[in-house]
DNA sequence: GGATGAACAAGGTGTTCATAT
DNA sequence: ATATGAACACCTTGTTCATCC
């Protein structure tokens, strides 16, 4: 999010980290379950996110250090194994959020004034 | 911007249409300027358009029978020629108004919504 | 068949190059 | 040197394919 140049909304990437972060400090966190939670929450409003942005989010937020893999469980019968995330370095989780609130806040004022320009 | 389809936040291109389309309705308009203007009106918010995109949307605008090209004009010793728009159908352009201003709207709810939930 | 993940393809935008004045 | 436009390349995201239980 360093680039003050040029840039204009926030990506969707960087949207979606900001909830995988949230799940995980819920602890009621596994991909799908995300994603659909996700899609329930946001369809009235048009925005459905597919599973591989999910997946992608969660693997940038292990590899910027935020996240780790805890275990896979796999629950009974159900053929079915499950990802399990925990914090990796809670501080740098802060700090992220910190930084997208910044541009979440920036995109708002973006559109913002669009609507006032124009309408 | 028909597709309802896990669509995310509105897209640059059809933020700089509705730019254009203002732009022309105040009769101050060649690409570049527009640029400039756009650059210097936001550049606090972080964001500063280029060229490529402007013309684009000018393009753009021009292919969806909204705007068309009307003259070459020279000023004097300057060396530059500058392209003058105006509409083709205005009843088209208030049309696209009407939509992006819908997708501005939930987009901001978007946003909006996201800042509520995490924050 | 439900969850995860990778590969591949399409789309959108930034950077660079070309042309004309 | 300024304005326009096209070509090219990169980055982001959607779609499809693969694997494991």
């Amino acid at each position: 999010m360093p680039r003050g140049e040029g840039k204009f909304l926030i990506k969707q990437r960087a949207f979606l980290k900001l909830y995988m972060i949230r799940f995980v400090e819920e602890h009621k966190m596994y991909g799908m379950q995300a994603m659909d939670e996700l899609k329930t929450s946001f369809k009235s409003l048009g925005y459905e996110p597919n599973h591989s942005e999910i997946y992608r989010s969660l693997h940038d937020l292990i590899d910027d250090g935020i996240l780790m893999r805890t275990k896979k469980v796999q629950e009974g019968a159900k053929y079915k194994e499950i990802v399990v995330y925990q914090f990796a370095d809670y501080e740098k989780a802060k700090l992220y959020k910190k930084q997208v609130k910044t541009d979440l806040d920036r995109s708002m004022s973006l559109l913002r004034k669009a609507l006032e320009d124009v309408y």
